[in-house]
DNA sequence: ACTAAAATTGAAAACGATTTCCGTTTCTAT
DNA sequence: ATAGAAACGGAAATCGTTTTCAATTTTAGT
């Protein structure tokens, strides 16, 4: 962690107005993200850091605030599910990923490369549009649960893929 | 409208459990969103059919349920926006769009063709998840508010593209 | 070290979108 | 017409997130 802290810290030089430093609850929640898989919600972090550190442990809110600082760093990506669901994972700057969420356990994969990139550029020039960012999650079921669910109930929802 | 909620009558049969029919709620639902252009959020299109209906205007609570019906029939297809909002926009069933979402003024733009087919299904084999629907959507600035905001205050965020 | 100013913290309150509850109204089928 | 089922809608509840604000901690200057 003081590794990361060290290496990121002159990209807060690049904040003005809110919160400017890496302070101790962002160290800690940094700390939680980089010691959990999968990408928790800020309450997940929150009662995980509750439960190891018990009245040490940054309240909700420094939660919130040290991830949107992080965020605003670079080093976490913002991952909204298609419910509203926000969850985080720490990232180096200049990255990012997509993933494969599974509806039925919740289980999230990275998908390594980006394929939307490249398309970014073509639909700036055809829609004259400044793309600066993009969204792309697949849903569907990882192979544990579309195995277990072979012979359950068949899904009656039109999937509006 | 009335042309919709017959070409799509059938489709009522697939439904189990919850609301089962075109109702009236759904049926002005249905009848607003057509002549809406855009992605109105639920709330949108309850407001606006008060401002139209007064009193005879559905509730909230009907606008929620009858979008949940007609995103089940697969001729409403929700689009969640980063920051967890939900808007709605009319679709033909197996129809879907991805868009262009200015992050100024809001405006939405659909993209036709999607890119995103293909590679569900390389992914598919690639780490045995069964993709069942996928959420693209592009984030900038439209042409007229990247045209304004040219000579404005610099955007200090890190872009986690 | 000491102090004053600035920034961070966190509990509680506010918020906003969505869902649930539940009594009332509207359908539908007999 | 009547009974039973479904839909309606206002109010209350929920849930994740943000704001408020007083108290605490940190920082900088001496």
């Amino acid at each position: 962690m003081h590794i990361i802290t060290r290496n990121h810290k002159h990209l807060a030089d690049r904040l003005v107005g809110r919160r400017k430093q890496f302070t101790k609850g962002c160290r800690i929640v940094l700390e939680a993200l980089k010691n959990t898989q999968g990408t928790p919600s800020a309450q997940d972090i929150a009662l995980q850091l509750k439960n190891s550190l018990s009245n040490q442990a940054p309240g909700l809110t420094t939660v919130y605030r040290s991830l949107e600082l992080l965020a605003r760093l670079g080093i976490v990506q913002v991952v909204t599910f298609r419910d509203g669901e926000r969850r985080y994972e720490l990232i180096s700057p200049g990255e990012h990923f997509h993933h494969l969420i599974c509806e039925q356990c919740g289980k999230t994969t990275r998908i390594s490369a980006c394929i939307i990139d490249g398309l970014a550029q073509s639909i700036s020039t055809e829609y004259s549009f400044m793309v600066k960012s993009h969204v792309l999650e697949l849903y569907g079921l990882c192979k544990q649960c579309n195995d277990s669910t072979n012979n359950a109930i068949p899904n009656l929802l039109v999937e509006v893929s």
